[in-house]
DNA sequence: CTCGAATCTGACGCCGCGTCACGATCAGAG
DNA sequence: CTCTGATCGTGACGCGGCGTCAGATTCGAG
């Protein structure tokens, strides 16, 4: 009784897995600080005291490693919309608890992921879409619908609606991080209450 | 009589000129077919005739040819936006003109722009913001204000609003761009319903 | 302990970038 | 028309990042 009964296993997939983690660690930091267009692989390993081969053992490329670290951030993020459609009641508990736990959590990870970025960067936005960014949207999507059904709001379009509703929150969420302070409060009083009047100002899908 | 009283003036100049529209539009294509990111510098002049150095006696980057083709679009539609809002008689007058202009606009360049994209292609989607582009969202932000200020509409946080609208503007005419047909209309109805809806459940910034 | 497989290492070749010395072309002065 | 300075075009060059691969190292099963 000794030895592992353990999960951590093997010695091999141990450290597998630590330098997964620290390939990405140091992606987040680099990124905060070089920025993603400036930064570089080997800008990324050099922290890790890997080598350049070992990192293409575990990504492809630079743009695989940020794709690696949005779709974490989206991992993270689902059991809380997670959260918030269980414990709703109606259309507008859904939207709001979502909304406000968003903003929430880019408030967060805004102050502890680019703490610091030098001054005047020019930050090239790129957007990606990770299979579990999907997920996200899906639920969003599928959440809505099913509140239509209950008819606890009017029946529309659910594509389009789940499309503008995270446009709206993704948009004035960002805004909300540029200004001071930050208050996701009024930045959520804003996004909900443009979606649920939206909503009832929307063409319906059926005859009511 | 012969000869000019035109305007093309010196040789150099008319040359100058070409040259760049050249580049421009051999830029256009490139994207096009290649897609921005494995698109080259060297993709580009090829088709122009011109050599390597001629090219960064224009642009600094690929970048920035990029940025200036974003602007020269957002500079053909300003246009546009402006004649939505001559012509518009009170909000929703206004909103509707400005996105059945601006979905019309998309689908238009949509046809003969990204014509043919290599099948499945990742486009990393680089967001862009240049001079024109911060002029339309100003002049979105004050054609807002100042219907607000008329008591067309309900007063509410002019930037949020203008980040929203735009927002679902622009995620709303990407999506119908994914459909097939290509309804404008129906995209129009869609995201005008949701703004003027939102507008009227917004947090009101004086009392009314 | 032995050996095969998994993993790490870093030098290497490739490719795109931006530059720069040089040549060609133009516009104005004489 | 010629001369001359200035402007613009040319392409070879050096730089730097990328991704690979043969060899070294480490692990773990037998």
């Amino acid at each position: 009784m000794s030895q592992v009964a353990y999960l951590p296993v093997g010695k091999r997939e141990q450290t597998k897995a630590a330098n997964r983690r620290a390939i990405l660690d140091a992606a987040r930091e680099v990124f905060g600080e070089l920025g993603y267009e400036s930064a570089t692989v080997r800008d990324i390993i050099r922290r890790t005291g890997l080598s350049v081969g070992a990192f293409y053992n575990y990504y492809r490329s630079k743009e695989e490693v940020f794709e690696a670290l949005a779709d974490d951030g989206a991992r993270r993020f689902r059991p809380l919309l997670r959260a918030a459609y269980e414990s709703a009641e109606g259309f507008e508990s859904y939207v709001r608890g979502a909304i406000q736990a968003y903003f929430d959590f880019l408030a967060d990870e805004h102050e502890n992921w680019q703490a610091r970025r030098p001054a005047g960067e020019r930050l090239p936005h790129t957007h990606v879409q990770t299979p579990e960014m999907a997920a996200v949207f899906d639920e969003i999507r599928d959440a809505l619908a099913e509140v239509m059904e209950r008819g606890d709001a009017p029946r529309v379009d659910p594509d389009y609606l789940a499309v503008a509703c995270i446009a709206v929150s993704r948009e004035i969420g960002e805004r909300m991080l540029q200004r001071r302070p930050i208050d996701t409060r009024v930045a959520a009083d804003f996004a909900v209450g443009m979606i649920m009047g939206g909503v009832a100002g929307l063409p319906r899908l059926y005859a009511d």
